[in-house]
DNA sequence: TTGAAAGCGTTACCAG
DNA sequence: CTGGTAACGCTTTCAA
């Protein structure tokens, strides 16, 4: 216990002191009911209020009012740069309305994503923003919004969940990044897949797909996808790719986001492969890592601020009970660093 | 709304479904009192549960209990990938006690810091995790504390606050630091300092000097402190400082954490100096991206996991009404990688 | 082993 | 404009 601790002070604490009843302190400290109240009435309680450092409880009243001006938000992985700025998104949209993020991570794990939407769903938030789904968890998601949640899904959508959504392009964004290799003079292409079941990555295969087949090309070797989304996870496919293409390597890998892409760096290296001198490599998401690393990521960037300010307002939309999607949509956009350039010359493709 | 919402069901309607009283279902489901009542009954009960969807009102019930098992965890940047470690620390903590925390981000602004506790205070966390803190928020801090609140202190310590604390020895990881410099046979050494109203930077400033001094030597350069430890921060800095040197510049910098050091790189680069072979860094944190900057980061490990989860239990140990200070203390650690290295020869101190 | 009633801190409604 | 009363969903006595 903290010394000199106080009991806390409730509102009959306030009437008492402020010679009032207790509905006429809420209404003082109401804003919508302000007017109703003798302005001599309203300064004194503010005064007593001060001078007592009288806290509303906000679980009281939300029961009272049943709501909780609470919205869970959860993502895959919290390690992942590119949620600071989602989550500073989120927030800004929610503190407009005076709504509160409850963050949680589900280490990219389903067993802990059930978990926590249970917990949501007991503490009783008025929507769920996810950047986590996965294909398996459509069920579950509709679940919860049919018993009363709303639902949004950010980044990691699910096309025919029917779910709100903040749109983002990565069929686009895929495209994107193979032109570019393409543009640059590549034409034996790899890729380093994300999990299948999380929808932007199939995206981002099909944008590479459609741009390298508008090329008469395809694709020279995909390691098995990752199973999530990490370092580790890149380093261990690409290792595994290069081994695959034995002595005719790829020129160029398109790898589906910056973490992967970090694996991929090392697997380069420690394979005695130069970047971008002997493969270059093209990456998404543009981390505020991407600038630093080693060569600095050529990136597509994936507007997460926007995004998460986007879900922030579409939720407190469907909390209102106004329907109807969100306009907002950034378009992905190519951010050229250092890890891709022209392919060496001398080492004609062999296919 | 979402299609198909169903009002929600409360306890009320599982007592009905079931045909019992309420405060049956309620000791039902209490894992406390389960014994003291009928197992055909509870059977019974938490079928009715299952079927139904029941999922209890953690408010409601926290009102009637007077706790709401939440903790508030308070970051200055969600940015600094420092944090991710702590956090999932924090949660693992408050996992097992069956809490939850409330992260927030005050963007390292005074003023929010106060709006986040007072919103904190109004939803009744029983404790709240910093690691947020600068001197001038002593009697902020405290003051939560009197009323009620527990508060620890974690990464941004305060000495003399009296306040539960994480610990973690900054003086000595800044002598590991500035001891490495020396030993790898560097003589000129600056510092690039973070925000000096934050203990831990102070610390370390503190254990480089000490380091220094041993040597029979002292800073040699030194920019103003940051603002705050940003990458812009630390480029900003890095430049005026070499700015002050004219044209001896030091042969290493002791930049005080990670994200500092990636704005120090850029400047080193910006002005034509290599890393490590003009200019060696040895930064702190030892945050994920450490290993894949350009070069890769020598830095001393700051255990953030570690203090996480010793922050959960500290402040789930007070909440318990059982002081005392926790007993763990990772220390710092060296991590050696390509940033610093021994000076080149030939181009003798001028001091 | 179960039921009844009171109350956690707040707000909404109805009187006055 | 203000006071009283009931109720939000739950748990905890106290009785039976």
């Amino acid at each position: 216990m903290a010394v000199g601790e106080r009991p806390t002070v409730t509102i009959r604490d306030v009437a008492r002191a402020a010679d009032v009843h207790v509905s006429t302190v809420s209404r003082a400290l109401d804003p919508q009911k302000q007017w109703l109240i003798a302005e001599a009435t309203r300064l004194r309680i503010l005064e007593v209020v001060e001078e007592l450092g009288y806290r509303p409880h906000r679980g009281a009243s939300g029961l009272r009012r049943g709501q909780t001006r609470t919205i869970g938000v959860v993502v895959p992985d919290l390690g992942n740069p590119l949620y600071a700025p989602f989550l500073r998104g989120v927030a800004r949209a929610l503190d407009a309305a005076d709504f509160m993020p409850l963050v949680t991570d589900t280490e990219d794990d389903h067993d802990r994503l059930v978990r926590i939407l249970r917990h949501l769903e007991e503490r009783r938030v008025e929507a769920v923003i996810t950047t986590a789904a996965r294909e398996g968890d459509v069920a579950l998601l509709q679940q919860l919004r049919a018993s009363g949640t709303e639902v949004v899904l950010a980044v990691r959508t699910l096309s025919d969940s029917g779910l709100p959504t903040v749109p983002h392009d990565d069929v686009l964004g895929g495209r994107i990044a193979v032109d570019h290799l393409l543009e640059l003079g590549h034409r034996r292409i790899a890729q380093v897949q994300g999990p299948l079941d999380v929808e932007p990555f199939r995206a981002r295969s099909q944008g590479c797909e459609d741009a390298l087949a508008a090329a008469g090309l395809a694709v020279v070797a995909r390691a098995q996808a990752a199973s999530s989304p990490t370092v580790a996870e890149g380093e261990r496919h690409t290792l595994e790719l290069l081994r695959s293409c034995g002595d005719a390597p790829p020129t160029a890998l398109f790898v589906q986001n910056d973490l992967l892409a970090l694996g991929a760096l090392s697997a380069l290296r420690s394979r005695g492969l130069r970047c971008p001198e002997d493969v270059s490599v093209v990456s998404y998401n543009d981390a505020f890592f991407a600038a630093y690393t080693q060569p600095a990521l050529t990136t597509v960037r994936l507007p997460a601020h926007a995004i998460g300010y986007a879900a922030g307002r579409l939720a407190l939309r469907h909390v209102a009970g106004e329907d109807g999607d969100v306009g907002t949509s950034v378009q992905p956009e190519l951010v050229v660093r250092d890890s891709a350039a022209a392919p060496a010359t001398g080492s004609p493709p062999a296919a």
